[in-house]
DNA sequence: GTGCTTCTATGACGCGAGTCATAGTACGGC
DNA sequence: GCCGTACTATGACTCGCGTCATAGAAGCAC
């Protein structure tokens, strides 16, 4: 059920995404919603940016051991897969929520906490390729902004081409220190 | 009544500004909105986010002859001021319509010439400082997806830090080729 | 079997949204 | 003064949403 709202607000975004459509999209019944979520819909999709953050994370650490620009072509490639495979529907589910639940208290944080994640694996790398702290932590922001970025412009151009163009250019900068 | 429509955008996202938000924003009587926007929601939408285009089309303009780094440092102060100014509740008004609008064809093709208009004035920068057409085209893209990106992410930690990191690693790129 | 907890079914409720119809007003050309 | 056009006022209508209340079913300890 939360995966579903997951995949349905990274298409869709919150408001677009009802109760209805979830129990529609998972095949869960529809009188447990009140019983699984009782923080109603802001605790659903708090759940579902979490989840999705967390499998964004592992997906990242699969390629660890082969630095950040790794880590980076990793993620890319999978989201890329997404959006060609959606017709361009699928964006990130955690960047929806940055742009329409950062009032939500609840919201905001899961999608920082997420953020943040992301942040530290990507300096962890890098420090391990022997970037200053500082400089470290400022591409990470760089690489997240960017990837988060391209995939709105990637919609709005129905290409993946801003997503290659970044992966492109920021790849060789993440290893070179 | 655009104006206002671009503003409540920016901050509330397409689905939390409803037409009532903007009469009582604008002062505009309530009466008339199907009379100026026989289109709808859509329309105004649409050009609330044609003018907010427009006018950072202006502003990226004004450093014009500073070169690209400048454009982008203008168009970041910009922005990072309203960030400051509203404690981190206006953000980007194309972004928003990339984000919660890119189904509806009237807004996808709106925010595709916003982005796209951004592109070239960046692209064209950096070509007078003697980059490559591939190379700029694929810079202007990371600098704007960045942005975008950058955007999302200061609301979310409720600091310009993100922003500040992108303007800061972006801009000497944009200037050396 | 009985009773308790956990989960599911169904539907009603209230709210707010976008839209539209109808009536009313301001104003300029002739 | 008259009329056509442009604009405004008001309110009703429908639709879909999230929420909640109530009732029913399934599993399980004892």
């Amino acid at each position: 059920m939360v995966a579903s709202a997951a995949e349905l607000v990274r298409r869709n975004g919150i408001a677009g995404t009802g109760f209805r459509d979830v129990v529609e999209h998972s095949g869960t019944p529809r009188g447990s919603i009140s019983h699984h979520f009782p923080g109603g819909k802001r605790q659903m999709v708090s759940e579902a940016v979490r989840l999705s953050g967390a499998h964004a994370a592992t997906i990242m650490s699969h390629a660890e051991q082969d630095g950040p620009a790794a880590a980076l072509a990793e993620i890319c490639n999978v989201f890329r897969r997404s959006l060609v495979a959606t017709d361009y529907a699928a964006g990130c589910p955690v960047g929806a929520v940055a742009q329409e639940g950062w009032r939500e208290p609840e919201l905001r944080e899961a999608a920082s906490e997420v953020f943040d994640e992301w942040r530290r694996i990507l300096r962890g790398l890098m420090r391990e390729r022997g970037w200053s702290e500082e400089r470290a932590e400022d591409m990470a922001d760089l690489a997240v902004c960017a990837f988060e970025g391209a995939l709105l412009m990637c919609r709005i151009d129905r290409s993946t081409a801003p997503l290659d163009h970044v992966e492109h250019l920021l790849g060789p900068m993440l290893e070179a220190g």
